[in-house]
DNA sequence: CGGACAAGCTGA
DNA sequence: CAGCTTGTCCGG
């Protein structure tokens, strides 16, 4: 009886290889594919996956033996899903499979429940789930819940939200109906056994035994997309897998993304359901309203203001200013030193190129007073304060906690911060319109979502709460988001963007790479002598790498030698 | 990644 | 030329 051989690849995110072990006979018929192993690799202990086994050796090399075998890994299958993403989104397996394992050694499965008999499927979810590669809209205010109940209703099932928030809604509604849940990845073990998994984008990794149905909540959410690299989206992740389970897949949002609607059929409930899951939208032109103050404050938002519920300000500009003009000579307010505009998140002005200080004083003239050309978050409360005169809130992704003011400002990290209100004022959706990134009008319409969902639906009443609204301040009202929001209408934006990305032959009627690091030059150099991508310098040390679509990006990506040093590529770059 | 080893630099 | 830094290679 000879020895078996494993094929092990080392949890080292250098190393993209895999080494031959030896199994030691005491352990010779517990080694299956996907397990977690320690080996000695180079004098040192790591850790690995089994991902061969019974292989031959390459001759001439004197094997070592697996040190340990620690616990179970992931399935074969998902083993093999790794190879795809890895080639996918041009990282390395090791990061992949790391998301695949469980946080703590697992020795053996826990017994499968039995699972419960559910009541049926409302038809729609229905109709989706049984299409098998299914876009879901549904507006902003509905009960995600039922999805997921639906998809648990085949089998076990995997269901990925975009929040913890969403997943502790979602496991308790599950939980509610007698659906066994493991939530990811504390429950690894139990999902593996066999029953419904619940997470956020991770999850897309967790095992789940006889996978019967997957998934993907609010889908056009960019917290489904890993932000370090190799840069995998849940969606497409959960997408890819139950292709291969042969598997239902269910991509639900209230404003598809492209990608989405790429990739399935769309299900949508009738105008009147639709229309009634989103809130009152009211458009302030701003090129009509003469503002006063910073230009903020329209006539429409002070009556909201001076109403009696809780009213959310979103404005995307932290600090008291963004750019300044000089009161009594008009020069705009630069850097001393460098020249660039400065802005002003305190009392003195900071340059945002070189970081230099200075008191607000105008370098032409000497006076001492400015006016607020673009007004942040800072300056807006104090403005709100003086206008409502009661404490106002502030609140941006630095801040923490709640405030308990029934006004509130902030960035858009205000919409996850605060679970609900009667309005929700956009102050300048512009300058979200106009974002300088392909993607600007799909994430506009994204924000106005959550805001739809802080505020609730307009109808029919529900759990008693008076019907929100959504006070949109734009010069661009006939703009399409804005038009859908106000027709809760999402799919014509969808049709605005496709048109226009087809023109101009961006994703997902292309695929990007954004290449950047000490070696992206190297990198670059070398990608670019490949017939089918086109290669261009975006910035200092970044690069876009273009192709016709992901297999020519991919390909090339993965064909090209990576030089030495710091390198990112990062796959469907969201802010580009 | 991190150890091994080789090639290059410094100072007596 | 010892002693040390810097760079490149490779792991079973």
């Amino acid at each position: 009886m000879t020895q078996r051989v494993v094929r092990v690849l080392p949890d080292v995110p250098a190393i993209d290889k895999t080494f031959d072990y030896l199994v030691p006979d005491a352990i010779r018929d517990q080694v299956r594919v996907g397990d977690v192993v320690r080996v000695v690799l180079h004098g040192r202990r790591v850790g690995g996956w089994v991902v061969e086994v019974d292989v031959e050796p390459p001759e001439g090399v004197e094997l070592r033996p697996l040190a340990k075998r620690s616990g179970l890994g992931p399935s074969a299958e998902l083993l093999e899903l790794s190879e795809w993403a890895a080639w996918r989104w041009a990282g390395r397996r090791a990061s992949l499979l790391r998301t695949a394992s469980p946080p703590r050694v697992v020795g053996g499965l826990p017994p499968r429940p039995v699972p419960p008999a559910l009541p049926p499927a409302g038809p729609l979810t229905a109709a989706a789930l049984d299409h098998g590669r299914a876009v879901l809209r549904l507006p902003p205010t509905a009960d995600l819940g039922n999805v997921a109940l639906a998809a648990a209703g085949r089998g076990p099932a995997l269901v990925l939200c975009p929040t913890q928030a969403l997943v502790e809604r979602v496991t308790a509604r599950l939980r509610d109906a007698g659906v066994p849940v493991a939530v990811h990845p504390d429950g690894w073990a139990r999902g593996a056994a066999g029953v419904t998994v619940v997470g956020t984008r991770a999850a897309a990794w967790a095992p789940v035994g006889d996978l019967a149905a997957v998934v993907v909540l609010d889908e056009h959410d960019e917290a489904h997309q890993q932000e370090q690299a190799p840069t995998w989206h849940a969606r497409d992740v959960a997408a890819e897998r139950a292709a291969r389970a042969g598997v239902p897949c269910v991509l639900t949002s209230p404003c598809p993304t492209l990608e989405a609607l790429a990739w399935g059929e769309v299900f949508e409930p009738d105008r009147g359901r639709e229309r009634g899951g989103w809130p009152v939208v009211e458009v302030v032109d701003q090129r009509a309203d003469e503002p006063g103050r910073s230009g903020l404050l329209s006539e429409a938002l002070v009556r909201v203001l001076r109403g009696e519920g809780r009213v959310v300000c979103v404005l995307n500009r932290t600090g008291r200013s963004r750019l300044l003009a000089c009161r009594s000579c008009g020069e705009l307010a630069r850097c001393a030193v460098c020249d660039a505009a400065v802005d002003q998140p305190g009392d003195d002005l900071r340059c945002r190129r070189c970081d230099a200080t200075r008191p607000p004083v105008c370098l032409h003239c000497g006076a001492g007073g400015f006016k607020n050309l673009r007004a942040g978050v800072t300056r807006v409360r104090e403005e709100l304060e003086a206008l409502v005169r009661e404490p106002v809130g502030e609140v941006t992704a630095s801040s923490d906690g709640e405030p308990g003011t029934r006004v509130v400002v902030g960035t858009e990290a205000v919409l996850q911060r605060l679970p609900a209100a009667d309005a929700v004022a956009f102050l300048d959706l512009d300058q979200e319109l106009l974002a300088p990134r392909f993607r600007a009008a799909e994430q506009a319409l994204g924000l106005l979502a959550r805001a739809a969902r802080v505020v609730g639906a307009s109808g029919p009443p529900s759990g008693g709460r008076a019907a929100g609204r959504l006070l949109l301040q734009t010069r661009l009202p006939d703009h399409e988001v804005v038009e859908a929001a106000v027709h809760a209408d999402p799919g014509r934006v969808a049709a605005a963007e496709r048109a226009r990305r087809e023109l101009l032959a961006l994703p997902p009627f292309s695929a990007m790479a954004e290449v950047s690091g000490a070696g992206a030059p190297a990198y670059a150099d070398a990608l670019s002598v490949h017939p089918h991508v086109q290669v261009a310098e975006v910035g200092d040390d970044r690069w876009l790498v273009r192709a016709a679509d992901h297999v020519e990006l991919c390909d090339a990506l993965a064909a090209t030698a990576r030089p030495a040093g710091r390198l990112r590529v990062a796959v469907d770059p969201l802010r580009t």
